[in-house]
DNA sequence: ATAATAGTGTAACAATTGTTACACAACTAA
DNA sequence: TTAGTTGTGTAACAATTGTTACACTATTAT
C-alpha cells in the first residue's frame, strides 16, 4: 500500500513537509483497513471522529464534487469523509461508505480536531475552507435541482460554462454522464438538446457547445 | 430597535453573560441599518465579512432569475447569514438577501472571526456546530429534490417525522406549504396523498398522519 | 349567525419527462 | 479490415406531474 500524501489532503497540505512528520507523531488517533466491499460506516451511525481516507477509494451516496445525483460515487484519497457531520448537534452519517480497494482510514478524535484548530491557524483556515467549498457546491446543487425543466437546467448550466467573451465552450461529459448530473433520463436529454438546436438557441458540433441566442437561452429559465 | 440578545446567538450563545460587554468592546465591527425591503446583499457580491443579522428579520431567496421553484428561507435575527461561504475559496454569496423589517447587520471581518475562534474554544466550537447544521440541512433539502416522485418525497419525509416507537405524528404545515416544500404543485400533492391513502399506506386525520404499512412505504423510496 | 376567507378534494386535460427499442455513427482493439 | 464497444439520434408510447377549474368544508371575523 503506498504512503500516505498529506500534501494532496485538503485540509492538511499547508502544514509544511518539515513538520508533517511531527504532526502524523503527535496525532491521537487510529488506523484502520477495510478490505474490498466492505462497509466502513453506515447510514445513522454516529460521526464522533474525523474519519480521513488515507489509501484507497470508496463510494457512498453523497454528493460529491463529482456532481453526480445521489446515486453512487467514488472518492479517492486522501480526502477526509464527511467532515461536516462531526460537528453538527445531529452528528450521524447520513449514508453509507463501502470501500472500493483496500482502504486505510484514519479516525481522528474530535477533541484532537479542535487542538489542531487551537493551536495551528493554517489548519483552521484550511478545514474551514474545505468545508465551505463543500457548501458552495451543495448550494450550487441545489440551484440546479431545483429548476424543474430540462431546458431550464441546460440554460443554467450552459450560462455557467461561458467564460469572458466567448460565446463558445466544450463540455467534456458526454450525454450520458451530462443525463446523470441533471438526474434526467438520457433520451430525454438528447431530445431536449436538438430542440433547443432546431429553435437556434444553440448549436452543437461534437463537443463544443455555441450559444447563438443569450436572450431566448436566458428564458429558459423562466 | 430592541437591543441584540448575544444568549440566543446560535454562535455567540456560550460566552457567558459576564463576557458579553467586553466582547462587543473588543470587534472590530461595523453596523448598519435596512431599510425594509431594502436589498442587503446580492447574489454573486463577495463574502469577505461575517454578516450577523442583529435585528430584524430577512428573507433569502434561492435560484437564478427566475424565482419561486425552491422556497424561500425567512431568517430571524439573531443569526450570522451564510456564515458558510466566508471561508471558501469562491467566497461570493449564492442568494439575494432582502430586510423583511427594519434591519440591523453587524459585518465581522474574516480575520477578526479567525481571532474570535483561536482564543474562544466556545466560541469555535459553536461557529463549527453552527456551519454544520447548516450543512445537514442543506444536504436533507438535497435528497428531498433529488427523490423524483412526490410518493418518494412523502416517504422520505413521513420516515423523518417518526420518533421513537411512535407511527403517529402531526404536520404543521398546511397542504399548500407543504407542496411549497416539496417543489410540486398543491393538486398534485392532494391527489399522491389520497393515492396513498387509498392503498392503505397511510392514515390522515386532520393534520395528524399515521403510518399503517412501514414496508411499503419504504418501497416508495424505490 | 352570517359572511368572508382559507384549506381541501377532485376532475379533465395539457405538458413534460421516462421507458423502451432500434438504427446508425464514431471509436477501439484484434 | 473486422468486430465489438460506446455514444448518439429518434420514435412510439406510458407514466407522472402541472394547470385550471370548481365544489365543498373548516375556520375566523363581524
Amino acid at each position: 500500500m503506498e504512503r500516505f500524501d498529506l500534501t494532496a489532503c485538503p485540509i492538511c497540505s499547508t502544514l509544511g513537509i518539515e513538520s508533517q512528520e511531527d504532526f502524523l507523531m503527535d496525532l491521537k488517533c487510529t488506523t484502520k483497513l477495510y478490505a474490498k466491499n466492505e462497509i466502513i460506516v453506515r447510514q445513522g451511525d454516529v460521526c464522533d471522529a474525523l474519519c480521513m481516507l488515507m489509501v484507497g477509494e470508496v463510494k457512498t451516496e453523497m454528493i460529491t464534487e463529482n456532481g453526480s445525483l445521489m446515486g453512487i460515487e467514488i472518492i479517492k484519497a486522501p480526502r477526509p469523509l464527511a467532515s461536516a457531520f462531526l460537528f453538527s448537534d445531529n452528528n450521524h452519517f447520513p449514508v453509507d461508505v463501502t470501500a472500493l480497494s483496500e482502504v486505510e482510514i484514519m479516525r481522528i478524535p474530535k477533541a484532537e480536531i479542535m487542538r489542531l484548530m487551537m493551536t495551528n491557524p493554517d489548519f483552521m483556515k484550511q478545514f474551514l475552507t474545505h468545508n465551505s467549498n463543500r457548501t458552495q457546491f451543495l448550494i450550487n446543487r441545489l440551484q440546479l435541482l431545483s429548476i424543474k425543466t430540462i431546458k431550464g437546467k441546460l440554460a443554467h448550466y450552459f450560462l455557467e460554462q461561458i467564460t469572458g467573451n466567448n460565446n463558445s465552450f466544450t463540455i467534456s461529459r458526454n450525454q450520458t454522464e451530462l443525463a446523470d448530473y441533471f438526474g434526467v433520463a438520457r433520451p430525454s436529454l438528447a431530445r431536449t438538446l436538438s430542440e433547443m438546436v432546431l429553435e437556434g438557441i444553440i448549436s452543437i458540433e461534437k463537443k463544443k457547445y455555441t450559444i447563438l441566442d443569450f436572450k431566448r437561452l436566458r428564458e429558459q429559465l423562466l
